[in-house]
DNA sequence: AAGTGCTGCAACCGCGTCATT
DNA sequence: AAATGACGCGGTTGCAGCACT
């Protein structure tokens, strides 16, 4: 007599003290992952999501809590400024520091200070819309492509759409050029070269019929970005490294 | 002391991606 | 190839605590 299974009601709001005990031990004798039957074998009435994030959050092992430190600060801030909103991408560089933490660390203190900054900064330009962060994102899930100045400088577009094709000193790109969206690299301080990523097939095929036209792929821009971040975090100099 | 507004943070929600069937 | 489920990410919300009046 199998009757159709009723959803628990499952509980929201605030973590208590034993249900964190519980997640961890059952994280712990258990294992990550499968969050959707944490709840039920468990015992713990909150559904796998809730679970995941108390767990990634809170009760993983290393989780630094407490202040940010004027170090850390700063790489949020520089990297932001490259990557836009990518939390994760961003907390992947803090040891001990989760995206969630970061995006509202970046919401609550570092916006308001980087707007004001940014605000001093700049003349009345209509580029609020480029500027917006949550334009940014939307527009910038995958990476930033690049692109050569004729003076040899490097720039790295910030908020348009990776998988567009570059098309050497077109307008959209001079009009793009602007503080805080396009940035300023010097592609000699890096093991990189352009040529070295995967030109997609629609561009092979011709799509611009330019050979100065590249799509990048997600992947392998996360890639370089990684060691570009780490470069540019910490001053190009690779002293730090 | 009480009321109100503001701030910071924890948690939820919706959506996209990836793996599996 | 399509459907489904699990996971991850970023945006948003709700609430507790603090500051101010």
């Amino acid at each position: 007599m199998e009757s159709k299974r009723v959803k628990p009601q499952l509980k929201k709001n605030l973590w208590k003290p034993e249900e964190d005990l519980i997640l961890k031990n059952y994280v712990e004798t258990h294992g990550e992952g499968n969050w959707a039957t944490v709840s039920e074998r468990s015992g713990l009435m909150r559904g796998g999501k809730s679970c995941r994030l108390r767990w990634k959050n809170y009760l993983r092992p290393n989780i630094k809590r407490g202040e940010m430190s004027k170090e850390e600060e700063d790489l949020i801030i520089r990297m932001h400024k490259l990557l836009g909103n990518r939390w994760s991408l961003i907390a992947g560089r803090l040891p001990g520091r989760t995206d969630n933490e970061v995006k509202n660390y970046w919401n609550t203190h570092l916006n308001k200070k980087c707007l004001l900054g940014k605000r001093k900064a700049t003349n009345s330009n209509n580029h609020e819309e480029e500027d917006n962060d949550e334009n940014m994102n939307k527009k910038n899930k995958l990476g930033p492509p690049f692109h050569s100045e004729p003076n040899g400088s490097s720039l790295i577009n910030l908020t348009s759409n990776t998988k567009l094709g570059l098309e050497e000193g077109s307008k959209k790109e001079e009009s793009t050029v602007t503080e805080g969206n396009w940035m300023d690299y010097d592609a000699s301080s890096f093991n990189y070269d352009i040529m070295d990523y995967p030109i997609m097939p629609e561009a092979a095929a011709g799509g611009a019929g330019n050979s100065a036209s590249f799509v990048f792929d997600d992947e392998p821009l996360i890639a370089y970005m990684d060691s570009f971040i780490l470069l540019e975090a910490f001053g190009c100099g690779g002293e730090e490294l």
